[in-house]
DNA sequence: TCTGTAATTATTGTATACAAGAGCAACAGG
DNA sequence: CCTGTTGCTCTTGTATACAATAATTACAGA
C-alpha cells in the first residue's frame, strides 16, 4: 500500500467515493462563501439537518469542519455560528493572504509551465473583458479564475490550500468589493502589471504586484466594511 | 494510564468552556504531534474510544477536526490514519511555512513591543544554554518557545494560526532534525542572526535570516527523511 | 418601571443502535 | 502454485435517544 501511491493529487474537495457528510460540508461551506448566510448568521443543526434532509450527525461534522477552517463560530452548548472576524482580524487576514499570493505569484513567475502561463493570460483576458460588463458576479468568478491559476502555477499544492483556506473566510468582504464599479477598472490595470511580470518571468515584479493588489483590495474591503458598519 | 485525562496539559488555544470532544481532541492531536502515533499509523475509532473513555461520537468529531487541519488523513469508509504526506508535499509545507516565518520576522522587527522583544532575547538565551546540552527533547522545546515568541511578536494572530497549522503536520520531521548532534550548533548561529536584526529591528534581514534559518532545517529533514526512506 | 432570581425551554453534547460498504479469507478453478 | 471469485467480518456512516446546559422568560420585590 505504501507502493505507489503516486500523485495523489490531493485537491481540498475531491471526493472520490461520495459520503452523505462530504457533500452537507460542501453545501454549507457554498451557502457560507456565496453570501447565503452571513457573518454572525445563526446555523441550527436541526434546521440545516432538515434543510439538507439528514441527521443532526453528519451536519454536525460539517460544522465541525468548517469551524475548524474558521469558516464557522462554535460556541460550547451555545451552537454554530458563520465566524464573524473582528475588523483587527479582517486585516491580519488580509495581511496573509496578500503575504501568500505575493508568494504564489513570485513562485508562478518561476515555476509555472506553459500550458499555465496560457491558462492565466487567457483567464487575464476574459477579467478585462468583463470588467467593462455589468455583471458583477461574472467578475468575481472571472477573478477568481485568474488568481486560480496563479495558484495553480506556483505548483504548491499545500500553498493553494493554505491560500484557499484564509480566501473563504474573506469571502464576504471581497464579494462587497466587486460591486463597487470603479474597483473592477483599478483592479485590471494592477492585474496587468501582474499579467505582464509573470510573462516576463520576473518574479520580484510578480510579487510585488501581487501583494499590492491584495492589499489594494484589503484596503478597500476595510474601507467598505467601516461605512457598512460591519 | 487510562486514568482521566483531568490534567489540562500545555494547551495554546485557550477552551473557556471544557467539552469533552476539545479535550478528546487535543488529547489525540498531542499524541500525534509528540509522535505516539506516527505517520500512517491507523487511528481506530473504537480503540481510541475506548483508550480515551468516551463513546466514538465525539472521538469523530475530534477526528473530523484533526483531518481539516490536514494532521489526520480520512479515507471515506476506510477510517483514519495519521497523515503521511509525500516527499512533495513535505518540501512544499516547509516552502510554505518558510515563507510564513519569515514574514512573521519581518513584522515582529517592526512591530515588536520591548515587552515582547525581551521576551524573544530570554528565549534565544534559553536556547543557546540548552543547544550545548543532551537533552534533545529540551532543546526541541526551547527552540519552539523562541519560535513562538517571534510568531507572537508579529501581532497577527491569523498568521501564528497558519504557521501553527502547517508547522504541526511537519512535527513528526522536524522532530527527527533535533537528534543530529551537529544540526543544534548550526541553527544556533543562525538564531543569533536572527535574534540580532530583531533586536537592531531591521527587517529585511530578519526575514531572509529566518526563511534561511527554515529552509536549512527543511534540507536537513528531507535528507534525513531519504536516508530514513521515510 | 427596573432589576435580580428562578423555573422553563430549547439546543447542544454524548451515547448507542442499526445500516452499508470495504477489506479479508477461504475456496474453486486454471 | 497462482488467480479470480464469493461470502463473511469488521469498521465506518448515519440515525435516533437521552443527558446536560446555555438562553429565555416569568415573576417577585424594590
Amino acid at each position: 500500500m505504501s507502493g505507489n501511491s503516486a500523485k495523489t493529487t490531493d485537491k481540498p474537495e475531491s471526493i472520490l467515493r461520495k459520503t452523505l457528510s462530504a457533500t452537507v460540508e460542501s453545501d454549507i461551506e457554498q451557502r457560507i462563501v456565496e453570501g447565503v448566510y452571513g457573518p454572525g448568521d445563526r446555523l441550527d443543526e436541526e434546521e440545516l439537518s432538515a434543510k439538507l434532509g439528514v441527521s443532526r450527525t453528519p451536519v454536525r461534522e460539517a460544522l465541525r469542519k468548517l469551524a475548524a477552517h474558521g469558516l464557522v463560530t462554535i460556541r460550547p452548548r451555545a451552537g454554530a455560528t458563520v465566524a464573524r472576524p473582528s475588523m483587527a482580524e479582517i486585516i491580519d487576514l488580509f495581511e496573509v493572504v496578500s503575504e501568500l499570493e505575493a508568494f504564489a505569484a513570485r513562485l508562478a513567475a518561476h515555476r509555472a509551465t506553459d500550458t499555465q502561463m496560457r491558462a492565466i493570460q487567457q483567464a487575464y483576458k476574459a477579467c478585462g473583458k468583463l470588467a467593462a460588463s455589468k455583471d458583477a458576479q461574472a467578475y468575481f468568478d472571472a477573478n477568481r479564475i485568474f488568481h486560480g491559476a496563479i495558484w495553480a502555477a506556483a505548483n504548491n499544492p499545500a500553498l493553494t490550500e493554505q491560500i484557499m483556506s484564509v480566501d473563504k473566510r474573506l469571502a464576504p468582504y471581497r464579494r462587497q468589493i466587486t460591486f463597487h464599479p470603479t474597483r473592477k477598472q483599478d483592479s485590471e490595470s494592477e492585474h496587468d502589471q501582474i499579467a505582464q511580470a509573470l510573462a516576463a518571468r520576473q518574479q520580484d515584479v510578480a510579487e510585488r504586484a501581487m501583494r499590492d493588489h491584495v492589499m489594494i483590495l484589503s484596503d478597500d474591503a476595510l474601507q467598505l466594511a467601516r461605512d457598512l458598519r460591519i
